[in-house]
Formats: C-alpha cells, structure tokens, sequence
DNA sequence: AGTTAGTGTTCGGCAGAGCAGAACGGCATC
DNA sequence: GATGCCGTTCTGCTCTGCCGAACACTAACT
C-alpha cells in the first residue's frame, strides 16, 4: 500500500527532523517524491492532527501533531506491564544504584518502555524509550530469547540479524544459543559492553504464569562500576525482582478474570 | 487521500478498542469498508511497528503498535513548555493541594500535556492527556483565548463551535467575549462546572516573552473544596505560578540563542 | 462426522485515486 | 525590477488500491 507506506515515512522524517520541523519542500525532497504528492499526504494528516503547522505565513513548516501523542499514551498505558513493573524497578534502581528498565518484545526486537534512573548516577543513560532494539546484544533481549522456545529465538534473531555493534558483540548464532543455556541455568543475562563500549547490562526475563515470555528487566551501569565479583550478586537480585514482577502480574491477571 | 485517512481511521478505531485489539472483520465492519481494504493497510501499518498483532494462529487480534508509542514520546520530548512547566506544577499542586495541569493550544482546541495529581486528592481526575478539549468550557481554554487577540479567539470558537456540555456551559459567543475581559483584568480564569458537574477549574496563560500565548496552567478540584472566597486567592497563586513558568521558558529560550 | 458460520488470506478486473510536472502567486534577497 | 524559492492549485495519465468472490481453515453446534 504505496499511499499509507508514504504517510508513515513523513512521519518518520518529521519525527526526526526535532521541534522545528520540515517545510514541504525539504520534505519532498527527504522522500523523493513530488512536491503535490507531500502536501496531500500533508493535508490529510494535519486533518486529524497527525501533524502539525507552524502556521507562520509563507514558508510554513510542519512537525509531528498532538494526535500522535495521544495514541502513543493509548499504547502505553494499554500495556499491564509498564504499570505493575515500574514500583518494582525504583526499588530495585535504588537497591543496585544503577539504572533499571522493563522492555517488551515486538517480534524481532525489545522495545524498552520503562526506565528508573539511578538517584546517584554520575552518567545519564539517555537510551531513548519505545524504540526497537536489537536482541542479541542486550541484557533484556537475551533474556527474553532465553525464556523463548529455542526455534522462536533462531527465528527472531535470524529475522533480525546481528550485526556487530562493537567488537564485543557476539555475531556468531550457535555461540549465542550456547550462551543462551547458560542464562536459563543462572536465570539471569549478561550485556558485556556488547551494544555500547564501557557499558555493561544484567537482565532478567518475566515470565507470564507459566506461559511465554512477557517482557524482561535490567539494570545498567558502566563497566567500570560493576567489577566481575558483584556481578553473580546483581544478577541474582535482577533475576529475583523479576520474578516478583511476573508473580504480580499474574495476581492482577487474576484480578481481571 | 482517501487511503491515508482510512490509515487514520483503522488507528482510532483500534486505540478505542482497548487492549486486546480487534479482528480484521470487527475492524472492517466498523469501518465500513472491504476486508481486502482493512487487510493491505493493516499489512502495510504492521511493517512499520504501526499495529501490532498478537499472532495467535487464526483470529488473529490487531491493536495498536509501539511505534506509536515511540512517535508520541518524540511529540511529548519536542514541547519545551512541558519540562519546564512540570517542576513548578509540582510546587502549585501541593501549595494549593489541587491537581494541576499544562495544556497547549492546538488550533481550535486546547489539549493537556502534563498533569500534578495532588498528594491527599480523594477523587481522581482521570482526566486523558494529549486528547483535543473544548476552549469555551475549560479554564485553561478561557485562560489562552484571553491571552489571544479577539479576531483569533473569535475564530477558534467558531471553528470549534460552543455545545453545552453542563448546565452551567456558556453557550453564547458575546457572553464570553465579555468574560474574557475580566479574566484580561484579573489574570486568570474560572470554569465553574461549565465543563464537568461538581468540577471546578481555575487557570492562567502563559505568554512566550511578550509574543503569543505559548500555553495555559490550571488547578482543578471539586466545587466543594474550592468555596467562593478561595477563589481569588488561588487564582492569584495561579497567575504568578503562570508568570514564573513563562519567565523560565524566556530564559531556556534566550539559552539556546 | 457433517454442517454452518465464522475467521484470515489471496486473486483478478475495473475505476478512480493519487501520482508527477507544470503553472501560479507571494515573499524574500540580491 | 529580477531572480530564486516558497506553498498551493490544476490537469491528465497511469498505476494503485478498491471491491467481490473464492479459498483454506477453525470452532462450535447438530
């Protein structure tokens, strides 16, 4: 569907292009399409508030609209997890003193939509929320990996790929799987500086009643904060808080029924 | 563009439909359009992270997708009223012990960017962020058409028309044009159940130095906390909390000149 | 088991939606 | 005044995206 495909990349460019937005020309140009064709899709979209327009005379200049915010704050508050997790994450951010996320998987990828900054955390992790994000080289997607069957986790990461983001990251497939079992037996993963140089991640999965995989958690901090001997120790908090989350979210799963 | 605004559609319709999504037969009959139709836009929105699908072999349910999520959090990050607002609507919420809120103007309407529960509320305003309100029956609406010049204000209603949503709603446009002039004169701004019944709001504009209305503030409580000779003194908080914001939002601006 | 009503998915043919390109009217700057 | 570049409008051609029907399948009754 070449019009809807259209639209969905104005919104991607505009969402890149930051609050001061792209004026039609400069759009047309970003998508390779015709200056007519942008300013339908433009008109349509600001119809129903999709996007918006610095309506300052000529040379107009168009941004993301309010609408978008108010689905993505649909999304967010449509997904149990965020709300049951998040009271756990403080405890658990304040506890380890490092930075602690709850992600989702959204088929090939995790997409991180929590984050509890750590109180006393010299550096900001400014990792940005709801985006997708690779599994192979984060502490939450190989914990999700490892809780899925072995032949989902093939499929996603084969879908995906595995690019190598530094030269830690592990690019070989069967050496990952073999890593894979050895998170199930300690019941918590492993990101050692393997999506960003210096940064080091330990996560654990959530698993929903006995079912499949519902998300994971992880704490971040940098490399140099988490020497090799408090390692077993965070990971066995992660993995602990995690199941708490999982039984607190088949409580309210009970609640509803 | 008839194909984009059928995208459109399929996503309001699904962020109506709550968690658990819909059919692609629910969703074209609610549409009223073909099932072929609904099933290449849902393919081509499902590409892009747009909707999800809780792939369960057949009757497959569709629902809203993270990458709304994403893009909202891009729209909420890009208003720079929002951060600099949040912190003294903290202070506001627990001075007056109400909750309190941000908006922007958004055409013809005004929507809610940031909301301050107050500590000790009995009553939750379960008010929805990000969605498109009323102007003529919302204190912040009043507060910015106030701050605007007559002719737009004028427009706006117009546009927006004036339905009455309480008995106490004002319904006629020169009624509230002369209203406006006393809240010109007194700084904020009274929605005295107008919009929801026992619900009562006091708000005030924030003026971007000098040039236009940049967005409004306000506290909202039920009419029996907020006895008549409160009014006047918490609609003064109101305006130098709303002085203080815009005297901050001049000052992050003149740092990124 | 057989029937029926529902599902998601695919295919083809027709029509009109949406494409590009050119032309128009304003606002700058040179 | 001339020259770019802006957003917007128009027109005709073409290919997109529409619908209806057919298909594979599940689930629930009979």
């Amino acid at each position: 569907m070449q019009s809807v495909e259209r639209a969905v990349f104005v919104l991607g460019v505009l969402g890149d292009a930051g609050p001061d937005g792209l004026t039609l020309s400069e759009l047309s140009r970003a998508l390779g399409i015709s200056k007519s064709s942008a300013f339908a899709i433009l008109q349509t979209l600001l119809g129903y508030g999709f996007v918006a327009d610095s309506g300052a005379g000529m040379t107009r200049r168009y941004r993301l609209g309010l609408a978008l915010a108010r689905l993505g704050d649909l999304v967010v508050s449509q997904i149990a997890l965020r709300d049951v997790a998040l009271p756990v994450l403080r405890e658990l951010a304040t506890g380890t003193g490092l930075t602690a996320r709850v992600a989702v998987l959204d088929e090939p990828f995790v997409v991180v939509i929590g984050r509890v900054a750590a109180r006393e955390s010299a550096v900001r992790f400014a990792t940005n929320l709801f985006k997708r994000e690779l599994m192979h080289c984060s502490a939450v997607g190989k914990a999700m990996l490892a809780a899925l069957p072995e032949h989902e986790a093939r499929g996603f990461l084969l879908q995906a790929g595995m690019p190598q983001k530094t030269r830690h990251t592990v690019t070989d497939i069967e050496v990952l799987m073999r890593e894979l079992a050895d998170v199930r037996g300690k019941g918590y993963a492993i990101d050692d500086e393997e999506d960003g140089e210096g940064v080091c991640c330990i996560g654990a999965a959530i698993v929903e009643s006995g079912e499949a995989c519902a998300g994971a958690i992880s704490v971040t901090g940098l490399k140099v904060d988490i020497p090799a001997w408090r390692i077993h120790q965070i990971g066995e908090i992660v993995r602990d808080h995690a199941a708490r989350i999982s039984a607190l979210l088949a409580d309210s799963a009970a609640v509803l029924a």
